[in-house]
Order: structure tokens, then C-alpha cells, then sequence
DNA sequence: CTCATATATTCCTGTCAAGGAATATATGAG
DNA sequence: CTCATATATTCCTTGACAGGAATATATGAG
């Protein structure tokens, strides 16, 4: 897993962008508008979001039609599976490991 | 989702730290070790992760054992199931989709 | 108590990234 | 060609963050 895709994503307004772009492709200065953002920084984190893989624009007009590419998520859902066995197994007993973290430790 | 999951993960030691901790806890100076850096670094990436809800620490003698916690995982497995529809359909006709994305555009 | 080990914190410095403002580029209309 | 729309890029400034070095804190041994 290469920490650039985490990157593109530690930040709020991209992270945003990421979810608008989730169900449909949209146009930048649909971007900016929703997210309440001005255009020359929707275009930056956009550029940051290519960079990184994560999204392609489709030009169209004057427009660039920006969409989410499939190859960061498909890695990221293979990452995370990695550590299936560590959120799987406590989510449930996630109470009960909580409590007995310091079990083993009595009062001084 | 939030980002601060990701601004965590989206440092490369930190990124290794996480993975380190993937099977076993460790301590912070066998963390230092393997990842050739230096204690307070490790410290400190590591209270980065404690604080986003990645890691916990549990006091053992006079080392502190850091391992995984499960909730954010879980949160990032969910968060990249909303993307489903994203990467599992193309994922196979990626060539496909690749090659006729200008297809609609002849040479001008 | 002192000493040693394990870890955390503070201070400093340099680098990088985000936002604002202005401008450049691209494309379509006429 | 000119003009308008849509997007990208450059410059600047400021704040965040990573690493190094030194030091503080915690805990166990004696």
C-alpha cells in the first residue's frame, strides 16, 4: 500500500471531492460549488487526486468531466482486508477487550 | 469517514508502523528498530496514530506495548464497501474501459 | 535513596502544502 | 479574428509537520 493514495485523501475538501465523485462524475466547477470551495483550489486538489490515481478527468466541451478511477480502491479494500483478522474479530468483543485491558493489573 | 484516519496513515513510517502491528503488538523500541529510525520519532508517530484511534498502548513493566485497535479499521472497511460499485465492476474491464474513453473523438 | 532502562516531551529548524489573488490556457460562439 | 466560459497554473504568504538533539518522566533493580 503506498501512503500517496492515504495522502490524497488526509485532506477534508478532497476526501469530499472523493465522496461527491462516489456516485456520479461531475464537471469542476460542479466541484467547487457543492463543496463551497473557489475554482483554482478545486482544480489543485483535483490535480493532487490524478496524481495520485485516484481520479481522471474526461474532457468535454470546455469541460473536464472528473470520475474516480478503480485501481486505489481496489487496492485499498485488499489492504484493509489484510487486517481483517484485527477489526473483524474485536469489533464485536470490542467491550469486552476494552475491559479487560488492564484486568491483570489490581490497585497498587 | 474522517480524515484524519487517513492524514495518519498517509506518513510512510507510520504507514510501516501500522503494518508492523498488523500480527503482533510490539514495543516501542522493537518498533524503532525495525523501522531503522530513532525512539522519539517512533513516539511520536505513534502518539499521531493513538490519537487518530489507530493504536493504544498498554503498560507492561517499563515498556509500553502498542497494538492495533479495531474501530478505525472497521470504518475504513465500510467506507471503501460505499465504493463498491466503483472498483469491482471495473476492476476487470478496466482495459475495456481504458481504451474507449475517447473513442467519440475522432482525429480533428 | 541511586542507577539503569524504556519511553515521552520540548525546542529548534527546514521543508512542504494549502489558500488567496491574479493570470494563463483551452474551447466554443459569433 | 473577438468575446465568453471553463479550467489550469503561477506567485505569494502562512501554518503544519517531520527530523535532530537534548531532556524529562516512569518504572524496576539494588
Amino acid at each position: 500500500m503506498q501512503a500517496a493514495v492515504f495522502n490524497a485523501l488526509s485532506e477534508p475538501s478532497r476526501l469530499q471531492i472523493v465522496e461527491l465523485l462516489r456516485t456520479n462524475p461531475h464537471p469542476v466547477g460542479e466541484i467547487a460549488e457543492t463543496l463551497a470551495i473557489r475554482q483554482p483550489q478545486a482544480s489543485k486538489h483535483l490535480k493532487v487526486l490524478a496524481e495520485s490515481g485516484i481520479v481522471r478527468a474526461e474532457p468535454r466541451a470546455r469541460q473536464r468531466i472528473y470520475h474516480l478511477l478503480a485501481e486505489p480502491f481496489g487496492e485499498m479494500a485488499r489492504w484493509i482486508d489484510s487486517f481483517e483478522h484485527v477489526w473483524e474479530v474485536r469489533l464485536d468483543s470490542l467491550g469486552d477487550y476494552l475491559q479487560t485491558t488492564h484486568t491483570e493489573e489490581g490497585a497498587s
